[in-house]
RNA sequence: UCCUCCGUAGCUCAAUUGGCAGAGCAUCCGGCUGUUAACCGGAGUGUUCCUGGUUCGAGUCCAGGCGGAGGAGCCA
């Protein structure tokens, strides 16, 4: 019996016979000579069935194959440059062919399909060779995420799912029923975080996080994954070292480590390249400066070049504005110093300014907008205690937040990092929703 | 919750002023030794999202509903 092999390794078995166990993406049939495009999870090839080579038996076999037929397919290995693929060059001259089931009639075609369309039948989309490379850069930058944390002197602590009550206080929870009492999918473990580091010293959670706002954009997911590092001794200033640093490496190594993905995807990685510390720092007073003087000379932001609008002092940035300011540099941009209005409650104010507070977000190029959200967290206890009152917050919820405070407190600071808007920035597509494997949008659970 | 747009063949879409429901792809049959979303010839394919209304006549106009997309707010 000849070896099994993935296609990913076929340049290492020229001139050999060996046998591939896959799916068929494509047949094309030419007279005497048909092409099988075959995926096997680590790449695809054709292999070639030629009729003088195969016998009447075995090509009338060949030409019944129908899309996604699942085979194992038996031949020479040989390089040829018109061979496409990925990761290409290799085909199969095929000798024998064993078919393990004639698939029925797959509703994915090559041509236009429409979204809704496409995500009824996720399950069978993942199979398409974009859905393919967008799956594995994520896979890549999970890894790296895990990697640089952990050699970083990182300790990975779960946080909880299931939780009594609001984490950040703003944004709308998804409820569930815990045997009879109300609780809570998680919005972030960063409350939790924030007691790890009192053991551990640098922390981080990884997981799924839950908001079950009614927002319908391609920037937003009703259920995401975010690492939270967090991280005592580390003022802001520490913080923004550690996220450049961060995510450079995030982005480098999927460039290294995902070139044939990247290149399937038609990413214009010049722009990723250039992600390297230093990331520029400007503060909310500059950028909103900066917006507002564009606005006045008429800017126009893409994808739909409207208008640029001015902010005024005080507001949250939108979309456009995040667009604006990202294009303005070459790589990504840390925003710093937000009114601490418009931030959550227990961010530690700027001394001297309290109107402002000691938050930076970064913000992606190319429109994909904020990726991190950070701060330096308050770290006295009284200050804190005001702060929840102030925000009409249950103080009773918090008790155990304050105490925190209150046995060796120290500065500290920590943010949380978007998987999907990471994945979305690297490979270049447009909507969250390829992103993730089975992405829940709002209105969608299934499949 | 609000704003804008969309719903016609398995898929992507077209259909003039309200006047016989159309094309490409996919599928099936035939042809071709280098295809990359092949090409050439032939064949079949409809609850025009639903309910009601106007009209001699509605895919088209009106009302309500359902489903979807993009955006706002909010955020990663």
């Amino acid at each position: 019996m000849p070896p099994i092999i993935r296609i990913a390794d076929a340049s290492q078995h020229v001139g050999e016979i060996v046998t591939v166990r896959g799916w068929l993406k494509r047949r094309t049939g030419k007279g005497k000579i048909n092409f099988l495009r075959l995926r096997d999870g680590s790449g695809s090839f054709q292999a070639v069935a030629f009729l003088p080579t195969l016998g009447d038996e075995l090509f009338d076999q060949v030409k019944s194959l129908t899309t996604e037929s699942s085979l194992l397919l038996t031949g020479e290995i040989r390089a040829d440059e018109r061979a496409p693929g990925v990761p290409g060059g290799y085909e199969m001259d095929l000798r024998h062919i064993e078919i393990v089931q004639i698939a029925e009639e797959y509703p994915i075609t090559p041509k236009e399909h429409g979204i809704e369309f496409l995500l009824d039948r996720r399950h069978l989309w993942l199979r398409s060779d974009q859905q393919w490379a967008i799956t594995r850069v994520r896979a890549v930058v999970v890894r790296a995420i895990r990697d640089w944390l952990d050699d970083q002197g990182f300790l990975n602590v779960d946080t909880p799912i299931l939780t009594p009550a609001a984490g950040e206080g703003t944004t709308t929870l998804f409820k569930i029923d815990y045997h009879g009492v109300p609780a809570y999918l998680a919005q972030t473990g960063q409350l939790y975080n924030e007691a790890n580091i009192f053991a551990f010293g640098k922390v981080y959670c990884f997981g799924p996080t839950f908001r079950a706002e009614k927002s319908k954009t391609r920037r937003h997911l009703q259920e995401f994954w975010m690492v939270e590092p967090e991280i005592a001794f580390c003022k802001l200033e520490d913080l923004l070292e550690i996220e450049e640093q961060f995510v450079s490496y995030i982005v480098q190594t999927a460039l290294t480590k995902c070139k044939a993905e990247l290149a399937l995807l038609e990413r214009d990685t010049t722009l990723l390249q250039n992600v390297l510390p230093p990331f520029p720092r400007i503060s909310y007073d500059r950028a909103v400066e900066m917006v507002n003087a564009a606005a006045a000379q008429g800017e126009t932001v893409p994808p739909n070049d409207e208008p640029l609008p001015p902010i005024p002092w005080g507001g949250d940035f939108g979309a456009p504005q995040e667009t604006f300011l990202a294009s303005q540099f070459d790589r990504p941009l840390f925003v710093t110093h937000y009114p601490t209005a418009v931030k959550a409650f227990y961010m530690e104010p700027e001394p001297g300014r309290p109107e402002v507070c000691r938050s930076a977000d970064l913000l992606a190029p190319e429109g994909y907008g904020e990726i991190i959200g950070g701060s330096e967290r308050m770290s006295d206890p009284e200050q804190l205690l005001a702060a929840i009152r102030k925000h009409n917050l249950p103080a009773g919820a918090y008790d155990w937040y304050v105490e925190l405070r209150q046995f060796g407190s120290v500065p500290h600071s920590g943010f949380g990092l978007g998987v999907e808007r990471t994945v979305a920035w690297i490979t270049g597509i447009s909507h969250l929703r390829e992103a993730i494997p089975y992405p829940r949008v709002l209105g969608r659970l299934t499949p």
